[in-house]
DNA sequence: CGTTAATTTGACCAAATGGTCAGAAATTTA
DNA sequence: TAAATTTCTGACCATTTGGTCAAATTAACG
């Protein structure tokens, strides 16, 4: 029987073992080419298996898509989630750009899977953005406006740091071939991080304006 | 004769017209769909002309893609230019900065066609970005670096310093379907933008350090 | 006006690609 | 081991799409 066919199933070990094959393949693939970009042929082939076997498990492109997607997002809104109010503000902001940071060292596939989802429409995943996202965003936006409020941080629109701490952390993944045609190699030696996190850190905390 | 056959003949009116017609037209899908995701007839269709018609002009899908990548490209270099080393640090990063932003509000296209061809491994413009680029960015970080050493920055990496204003800025253009996601229609209002410039001189000047 | 050159188009082609299917091979289960 | 079920594959199909071409139409020019 197809494996999809029915969800309450019980899933082989072979089922479990190829689909888990199959999304860390296209995970890369489309991260690299987009949804468009991205053939199915260029998944099978990563993963080691015929194309034919690759749709026995996901009938459709945009279902494994979708997958990696849904399977990438949690990871991804992580960080967010544990920025304590009952924490220091400067700390609390400070682990957070630096986890973000980090994830884009280690894993910049799936920050340029979202760039490039984002950048075409996300189509998929727009009810995500308006849902899950929104809310968290919300709660956090209020806990940084709670913290300007208490002057426990220089007055800045709560959305618009947000933002900023997003876009300078994933840059350092969606860009970072610019940046290696720019300064060279270096850009793939753990140093080049810790240089972009005391850049990061500074600017943030402290402003690039001498006191 | 093929008015791409001899570079040096004149252009005919018709031909200046269309050439443009097209190139508009493909730097608006192209932004929106990246290079694979575009098809020439939806170019075609924009540019209220045939499919053969527009390959008449271009003989080739990539041929427009590079044309308008060219064509954006000088526009999209020229605020970096104008950093002037003997200006107010403050007052012309400050002035860059803003002029991005703006950039990212009123031609958010130029923005997206660049972040998609970089998303995708830059193939067609690497020379671009190894050149050009490369040895502006040098110069102006060589400005910037001067600048901390007289003492009339805060101690950052000038490269890094450079890569946090095109992050943040860029993101306004980019990342703009995730932000109406989830601050509404609000995003397309100019007081949106004024907010973000506000935010972004904020922290870039003061940081989010009270003192 | 009439000739020449530029422009436009419909019809067409070949390759790429998403997806199907019948049946072979392998695995599980009784 | 034998039947039942799952997994896998080669061959195949339909659509999309980049690109060609001969011929028709329009514009330029002497």
């Amino acid at each position: 029987m197809h494996p999809r066919a029915g969800q309450t199933k019980k899933r082989t070990r072979i089922q479990a073992k190829n689909e888990a094959k199959i999304l860390e393949a296209a995970l890369d693939i489309f991260a690299t080419f987009g949804f468009r970009g991205t053939t199915i042929d260029q998944i099978a082939q990563k993963a080691e298996m015929s194309k034919p076997n690759l749709l026995y498990y996901f009938r459709r492109k945009e279902d494994i898509y979708i997958s990696v997607l849904e399977r990438t997002l949690d990871e991804w809104l992580t960080p967010l989630t544990e920025l304590d109010p009952d924490g220091d503000p400067i700390e609390e902001i400070g682990k957070y750009t630096s986890l973000k940071l980090k994830m884009s060292q280690n894993d910049p596939t799936a920050s340029r899977l979202f760039a490039n989802e984002i950048l075409h429409g996300a189509p998929m995943i727009e009810h995500v953005l308006k849902g899950s996202l929104k809310n968290l965003v919300d709660e956090k936006a209020a806990v940084i406006h709670h913290w300007v409020k208490a002057g426990k941080l220089t007055k800045v629109d709560p959305y618009h740091l947000i933002f900023m701490i997003w876009a300078t952390t994933q840059h350092y993944a969606d860009f970072k071939i610019q940046m290696r045609a720019i300064l060279g190699d270096d850009v793939d030696q753990p140093d080049y991080y810790e240089k972009a996190g005391q850049t990061i850190s500074t600017v943030f905390f402290e402003g690039i304006k001498p006191r």
